[in-house]
DNA sequence: TTGCGAAATGACAACGTTGTCATTTCGTTA
DNA sequence: TAACGAAATGACAACGTTGTCATTTCGCAA
């Protein structure tokens, strides 16, 4: 049995144990086959009775890195948890932890403020979740000697961004409803203060502009199916709407679900596109039609573009991860 | 402007530049009242000028801790989110980063390797987010260095527990209908590896068999509508249903669905409650009863139960966070 | 001005690891 | 057996911070 005396067990007292030097220990970790296999077993055995663990502080001093990828949330969203696994999962494949913060609810917080408390923390490198805008996004610059990546729609002045092209994927959407014969496209928006719900709009805006269709008032919703809902109401009153196109699938259930109350049918009477692809956990046999992000890829991208901007922090570059339409039954073809 | 020559800026070159000694800086850091004014300024302004952070390394290793928590994820599920944001806000509350690590995906993982990781890394505590059964629960030591708390329903012999009271929940369930007038309650579970499964499964065959009711055999389903959907079309043929307690809102509104398809009513024919309260948020108008838990409740519980303990890792104990029955009109009352 | 206690500052060691370079041990050949 | 080069091991400094204790400086009373 280890006598458990120390708090600490260190490659010292290890070293001793084994009739070894200290050095020698060091090396059985780092370098095993430059030792004698004889004395590594005795290190080794040394090292499970008295329960070594190398020390990160020390180990991270000596080597000048530590090995950990920061994580800023300024907001934790549904999509979230699949850019966080993308991430915890890359981070892993690397051999990087990762060291998250998080802005408290309802406490400001600018990027500045950020990066100094992350800076001071165990990171080679951070990444920005920032999915609402920020006071000083433009003025802010990251440390010059920590790769810092923002996950944003927006592009940035110097540092690295990584997004969905939420843009991309609202104009593939619209552009769907145009090729199928439709004349015009409605849009039901999420929150306000949304980047989301924002470039979503604008990618919705451009699409008809670009075919020289003048887009019609936009519908406020705030992601929640209720909105989508009263959005609907609203649009089964409009005689020409024969295309509505919601900023999430939620609200474009809600507003299936007044077309139909009012007696229109999807998708023979108006067709619907949602956002984010998760209607089909909640509803059997759903048949919406829907643009799909890929959020884990997003985080595999960004967590990759730290990893490849560590030698050169100061690199910049704008990733765009491309959204995909998932095809369902909601859209109907107006051609011929 | 600062000459960017070297590549860290240390405690001792702040303190060249600022002609003072390398112990007061420290002191300017750590302890601002026992230096004079001017002497502080001409620090701050020093650090200013040639960008000094704090090293983390250096400074924890002296310290002996670290500040940061590390959190173990396991599985990745939807609920997580909001355990990850309380566990985090929480942390931030306290002064605590998050060192976060994760199983990848089909990778299998023990508590064993994943503390044995862990504790390598920069954490003064841990938490463990475990979802599914792993094979070494009930052998696994915790080091006894460091404060271990695992959030699963499951007791564990020495290391600190936190979780949600998911069969509590069912229990309450179960316990509303029959409190309603109904003579029996049929099951849809989740996947069969969950544990919040297996857990509101058991909570839910507790509760009828202390009222001397026999269980009917549970349906299984795999957490989405479609599962559900078919589960309810079984029901429906049942003439004895009137009471369905599906193990989420995703599988009780397929069940709904499949009701309503048969030409069943809910509540009036059958009444049906779910689990996570979350269908609201898809379906407009929604009527489903159902159990929540606080999971952002239990992240906070989780990383305070950690905290309390950083002094006394060997302590152990106990956790459960109640769930709550959000009453919509999805269940009928068939007392006279 | 001098003396004194308190306040402010500094010198130096220590935390536990890894890199550098020196030393010892080993196996081989003459 | 001696001599040699290669392999194995060790001694010591260094990473950047904080704690301990010594020293200097300051403000104020005599």
């Amino acid at each position: 049995m280890a006598t458990m005396d120390k708090k600490n067990v260190s490659m010292n007292d290890v070293a001793v144990a084994a009739g070894v030097s200290l050095k020698t220990v060091s090396r059985v970790i780092n370098e095993p086959d430059s030792v004698r296999e004889s004395t590594r077993d005795r290190v080794h055995a040394a090292m499970e009775e008295l329960g070594f663990r190398t020390n990160f502080a020390a180990r991270s001093l000596k080597l000048g890195r530590y090995g950990c990828i920061g994580v800023v949330l300024f907001h934790l969203s549904g999509g979230a948890v699949d850019m966080i696994d993308g991430i915890a999962d890359a981070a892993e494949e690397r051999g990087f932890a990762l060291t998250m913060i998080k802005k408290r609810a309802g406490e400001k917080m600018t990027l500045a403020e950020a990066a100094r408390r992350m800076s001071q923390l165990p990171v080679d490198g951070m990444i920005f979740n920032l999915r609402q805008m920020v006071d000083d996004f433009d003025t802010f610059e990251a440390p010059k000697d920590l790769k810092t990546v923002i996950i944003t729609p927006m592009e940035h002045p110097t540092c690295s961004t990584v997004s969905d092209d939420q843009e991309g994927g609202a104009r593939m959407a619209c552009e769907y409803f145009l090729d199928h014969g439709h004349k015009n496209v409605y849009f039901v928006s999420g929150k306000k203060e949304s980047l989301s719900s924002q470039c979503r709009m604008k990618g919705w805006r451009a699409a008809l502009e670009t075919r020289g269709i003048e887009p019609p008032e936009p519908l406020q919703g705030d992601w929640n199916a209720d909105s989508g809902y009263a959005a609907g109401l609203v649009l089964a009153d409009k005689p020409d709407c024969t295309a509505v196109l919601a900023a999430n699938d939620c609200m474009a259930n809600g507003v299936m679900m007044a077309l139909r109350d009012r007696g229109l049918r999807v998708p023979d009477d108006v067709s619907v596109i949602g956002f984010d692809d998760e209607l089909y956990k909640t509803i059997p046999n759903s048949i919406l039609t829907s643009v799909k992000f890929r959020h884990r890829e997003l985080g595999i991208r960004a967590l990759n573009e730290v990893v490849a901007g560590l030698e050169a922090p100061s690199s910049r570059s704008r990733t765009l991860v491309s959204g995909v339409l998932v095809e369902r039954s909601s859209v109907k073809d107006l051609r011929a």
